[in-house]
DNA sequence: CAGCCCCTGTAAGGCAGATGTAAGGTTCGC
DNA sequence: GCGAACCTTACATCTGCCTTACAGGGGCTG
């Protein structure tokens, strides 16, 4: 689950993505338009939390553009509440929430989640493999009728594998879709990662495996369909 | 790059039909679910935009008819939005997606691009010689129904013949493709390389075979075309 | 605040498959 | 029949992955 986040404010900032990320995003957090044009190019986010106001770029040129790019992505705005005529402007152009200043991190965890449980968002969904359970709303995993005390990294590799069930995952693909850009692992890390949910995987007997690739990659195998 | 686009309501096809064409996509529109399930069967579609609210067959069960043939096609739906909480709950949103109604052609076409991007879908190119398959996009082969388990350096041989099937290659423009500078085989290196590919190739029964030109290099048969 | 536990990335060693090299054997063309 | 080009097999190395151990950090508890 991973998130562009774009606020020129570093204080504030630093704050609300402290609480992004312990509440189990992977964040990437950017404090201009241009960087968060280039980020939100260079890799599919779930979502988009957007600061008004930004010095370089007007914030809705930034949404309007990445719009244009990729219609999908959901953005939630956060504006000043006197503001009116942004917000307005900001839904106008297809934002899909938005969060007035000042606000809870709850509150905004809460959109980003509304957000993202809507029909074709990342959300919300049940995701099967073999006897393998995972819930995405609830960050849940049952093996059987076990339930599956998984660690977030873990999860969040597992949920991966779970969505590309059956597909050829690059370590580079891995990599991109757990570690935000700030935080780059060895190539060990991803797996240390694998091995750790194998093991976890094995001893509750799940019926499905990840296998390697030697030299192309890993993938979750998929023999029902 | 053929899609198979499944709409009952006569106009909104024909907008939508010509901006898909227009924007480069091979496209074979129906009206029913009947016909959308023989259209289906008798070709390999790189994706099916199905309408949901058909008039003959429902269309969860077009899907289920043609998933169960063949799991690999990629489906967008299109819905209303007050229809849709029911009706992609039995759907594994990791392999589809949506569309609500009503939608710009632009959406469409973006989530069309986005689906047939992903890896195991079309873009990416799918190389075929004999009964032999090359997905540049996963990285996997298959010959017949069989996947077969081919080496980096293999794979990345056999798609070089594929690229270039039925055309003549000399052992330099094979290393050139294959080696960097930095580390320059002997000769030997790639008759090697060709017979561990044969071989594999040979064991799966495939239906084209890589010849030698004594003096001059090797080539892929190509029979069809 | 201390102590503890869990999570997670790093480091190091070992194993196995992948790949290049070398050494005959085979085939083709002259 | 001779030589050159290629095939084939065996072998050695090397890369990539697995595995284990360890350490820093964050959170929870007393």
């Amino acid at each position: 689950m991973r998130l562009l986040y774009v606020e020129d404010n570093e204080r504030l900032a630093q704050n609300t993505s402290a609480s992004l990320k312990s509440n189990g995003f992977t964040l990437d957090c950017v404090h201009t338009g241009k960087d968060a044009l280039h980020a939100a190019q260079s890799f599919d986010y779930d979502a988009i939390i957007l600061d008004l106001g930004l010095p370089d770029v007007e914030g809705i040129s930034v949404l309007k553009s990445v719009k244009e790019a990729k219609p999908d992505v959901p953005f939630i705005i956060c504006t000043a509440r006197d503001a009116l005529e942004d917000r307005i402007a900001g839904l106008d152009a297809g934002s899909d929430d938005y969060v007035v200043k000042p606000f809870h991190v709850s509150e905004l965890i809460a959109r980003v989640r509304a957000v993202l449980r809507r029909p074709g968002g990342a959300l919300g969904v049940m995701l099967m493999a073999g006897n393998i359970t995972l819930n995405t709303a609830e960050r849940t995993v049952m093996v059987g009728d076990q339930p599956a005390r998984l660690s977030r990294r873990e999860l969040d590799l597992l949920e991966l594998f779970m969505r590309r069930k059956g597909r050829i995952l690059s370590k580079d693909v891995i990599e991109n879709a757990l570690y935000g850009f700030d935080e780059p692992p060895t190539p060990n890390a991803i797996e240390v990662a694998t091995h750790r949910l194998r093991k976890k995987l094995q001893d509750l007997n799940a019926t499905a495996a990840i296998h390697t690739l030697r030299g192309i990659g890993y993938f979750l195998e998929d023999h029902d369909t």
